[in-house]
DNA sequence: GTCTATACACCGATAGAC
DNA sequence: GTCTATCGGTGTATAGAC
């Protein structure tokens, strides 16, 4: 792996791990294996490499969704499939942490492709509903907006809950609770 | 107010703002106008008044919950009104922030209040679910615990998203979608 | 491209005078 | 109780040799 490619590694696994007030250039380039010189002749600073980083780190999760959200099942079976998906649950985010970066936050830049994607996870999310509606799988009554802005706030919420009490339970537990609501807004639905 | 007491509310006001690693023993001196002396004088150190802010933090928010939860109304409204309540939304949860911190995650002590905080938060209301399933006005089919998990993640994840946006829309889209998944889970309510 | 050297402020804390 | 002085280490680079 070239020099450039393991620094931006080093990083995404950095901010992910603490954050981008935690990360310190020196971290990166022990963790990268670089040096101090070859890091700044690659990229301009420590704010260009960890939008670097973010950018990829949005680009994977992205995909991750769409392998379960543009995968087989009802949509249903799709929102379901997304919300039980293997997760690395007491890391944590590693796009939703940086919401609570104040360095990210306060940097239109480094906040665009953290804003993006949960916004496209959301409007993906939305479709999905949508879709399950005309089918009768969900209850006409709902607005797919809302209900995959919570989709996504309980998600995100559950790693809260988790890495508070170093248990992967609660995070389990809000899902099972959102799918069971969902669940029975199905008409379609008797094992609720 | 004493020297003590203006640095811990300093405190109190920074790990909000930029959480633990993010918040460094002169900047608590300078915000509270107290100096360096001072502040070794009536605390160990950083994590030692992190306690402290965190322990009053903690509290605080559990009495402002228990205002609304232990209010009048049925549980829906009660759950309601815990959901609509006023919050400072962009500026996140000073309580769940603390778990994106890689250095209070680490520390049992710092931990400690957090995840005690959550979990009580949780309990409050899986009993309140569970009362309002007693009084037909949930589906006995939910879980309360779970539904209980959902609500606080929720609201926690609703932080996040609104964060990313730089808007309360997606923290308010996320709650109403919860809201209106309740409520149609409601066997009493028909105005859903 | 990578290395070492240098810079200057800040971090988190201790010491000791007042 | 509060102040100033001091400390070794780190944060975030820049400079310039190789």
């Amino acid at each position: 792996m070239s020099t450039p490619e393991r620094l931006i590694e080093a990083t995404r696994e950095l901010l992910w791990e603490r954050g981008y007030v935690g990360t310190s250039p020196k971290a990166i380039q022990q963790q990268a294996g670089a040096g101090q010189g070859s890091m700044y002749h690659h990229f301009a600073g420590k704010p260009d490499l960890a939008l670097a980083a973010i950018r990829r780190t949005a680009e994977e999760m992205r995909a991750t969704a769409e392998g379960v959200l543009g995968g087989p099942g009802s949509p249903y079976e799709r929102v379901e499939a997304y919300l039980r998906r293997e997760r690395d649950v007491l890391r944590g985010c590693p796009i939703g942490r940086l919401t609570m970066d104040p360095d990210v936050v306060a940097s239109e830049e480094l906040r665009a492709p953290v804003d993006e994607t949960l916004d496209w996870l959301r409007e993906r999310l939305a479709g999905i509903v949508e879709e399950g509606q005309e089918r009768g799988e969900f209850a006409p009554s709902l607005d797919g907006e809302e209900i995959a802005a919570t989709i996504v706030a309980t998600v995100q919420g559950g790693y809260v809950l988790a890495r508070a009490s170093g248990s992967t339970a609660a995070f389990d537990a809000g899902v099972r609770g959102l799918l069971s609501l969902l669940a029975v807004n199905s008409p379609a639905r008797t094992d609720a």
